[in-house]
DNA sequence: ATTATCTATAGATCTATAGATAATGC
DNA sequence: ATTATCTATAGATCTATAGATAATGC
C-alpha cells in the first residue's frame, strides 16, 4: 500500500477551490490561499505563473471535470427511469462540496478575460447541464413524463441541487437528503404524463 | 405635477444596489459607485460616514423593505388559491431587478460585522421567506395541497424565482414569464392532494 | 543543475480622513 | 451658517517580479 502524497499543484487547487467557492473570486487573495497551505504568497507563482486568474481557471477546470465524470457516472449507473436517475444525481451532488456554479459565474466572471469566461462556460455546460438535459429528453421520449421544456427542467433541477447547499443552516430547513427526496418526488408527480386535467 | 428629483442618498443607494447585486460586495469599490454618479469617491462619506459597509447595509435594508411590501401586496391581492398567489409572487419577482439573495449572503456576508449580518438575515427572512411560507401553510390547511415541509416549499420557490434571473441568457433558456408559469404548473401538479397513489 | 521555497519590494489599488471650496439660505 | 462637493493624502492591502537560499539528484 502506497501512501501517495498529493503534489503541491493539487494541494493549491484544493485550497483555492474551498476558498473561491465559499466567498468568490474577488474576496479571496493569494495570501488567503498561501496561508491555508502554510507557504508564502509569492511561492504560488512557481506553480502558477499566471497568478490568481490561472489558479482560478485551473481550479474550475478540475472541478468541472470531476463533476462531469461524477454526474455522468451517476446517471449511467442508475436504472433507466428518470426517478432513479434524478435520485442518483441528487446523491452525487450531495456527495460534493457546494458548487454555487451559476452564482459564482455571474459574480466572478466579469473579473476574468473573455477567453477564460468562454472556456469555463463551455465546461460547465458539458459537465452539469447537458447530462441532465439528456436524461430529461430521454424520459420524454419514453413518455415517462409529460412534454415540458427540457432546458427549463435541467436548469431548474441543477439550480435546486445547488440551492440545497446554501439552504442548510440558513432560513431553517430540513436535512439535505430529505429535501432532495421530497423535491424529486414533487417534481416527478408534477411531471406525470397528463394525469387528469381538471 | 411636481417633478421630484431623488435626493443624493437615494441615488447613491440606487447605484450601490445595481453594482453590489450584480458583482458582490468585495468586487465593488467606492470608486465604482462614485463614478456611476459622476462624483468623487470621498464625497460618499458625506452621506454615509460609515463608508462601504454602511452603504451596503442601507442598500440592503431598502431593498428588503421594498420586497416585503411588494411580495406581501402581491400575495394579499391575489385570489385565496395557492396557484394564483404563486403566480402573483412570480410576477412581483420578475418586476424587480435580480436579487440573488442567498448567494449574495453566503459570499458577501463574511465581510460584514456580526451585528449587520444578524440584522440583514432577519430582514431577508421577514421580507421574502416568511410571506411565502405562510401562503404554503395556509394552502395546506385548506387541503389545497398535500402535506409537505413548508420550509422546503418556501425556500425552493424563492430559490427558483431567484434562479430565473440568472438563467436568462445563460445555458439556453426560454423567456422568464414562460418559465415561471411552467414551473408553477409543474409544482402545483406535483403538490396535488395525494392524486392516485397506486 | 533542478526544484521549491523564501525575502524584499515596486507599483497599483482601496478605504478613510482632513481640510479647502463653492453655492445656497437666513 | 449649512450643505455638498472637491483635492490631497496617509495607511493598508494586493498582485506580481527579481533574486537569494536550501535541499535533492546526477
Amino acid at each position: 500500500m502506497e501512501i501517495e502524497v498529493k503534489d503541491s499543484t493539487q494541494r493549491i487547487l484544493d485550497a483555492a477551490e474551498a476558498l473561491f467557492m465559499d466567498r468568490g473570486y474577488s474576496a479571496i487573495t493569494l495570501r488567503d490561499i498561501a496561508d491555508e497551505l502554510g507557504i508564502k504568497q509569492a511561492s504560488l507563482y512557481y506553480h502558477f505563473p499566471g497568478g490568481k486568474e490561472q489558479i482560478f481557471v485551473s481550479m474550475a477546470e478540475r472541478l468541472f471535470e470531476r463533476h462531469r465524470e461524477g454526474l455522468e457516472g451517476a446517471l449511467a449507473g442508475a436504472e433507466m427511469k428518470l426517478n432513479a436517475q434524478l435520485q442518483a444525481a441528487a446523491q452525487w451532488f450531495s456527495s460534493q462540496p457546494p458548487v454555487k456554479i451559476l452564482g459564482m459565474f455571474h459574480a466572478d466572471i466579469p473579473a476574468l478575460t473573455r477567453e477564460h469566461v468562454q472556456h469555463l462556460e463551455t465546461l460547465a455546460r458539458d459537465a452539469m447541464y447537458l447530462p441532465l438535459r439528456r436524461a430529461f429528453v430521454a424520459a420524454q421520449e419514453r413518455s415517462e413524463i409529460r412534454p415540458a421544456h427540457p432546458d427549463l427542467l435541467a436548469g431548474s433541477f441543477l439550480w435546486l441541487m445547488d440551492g440545497l447547499s446554501y439552504g442548510q443552516t440558513r432560513l431553517g430547513a430540513p436535512p439535505r437528503s430529505v429535501m432532495a427526496d421530497d423535491l424529486i418526488s414533487i417534481l416527478m408527480d408534477g411531471l406525470r404524463p397528463r394525469p387528469d386535467l381538471h
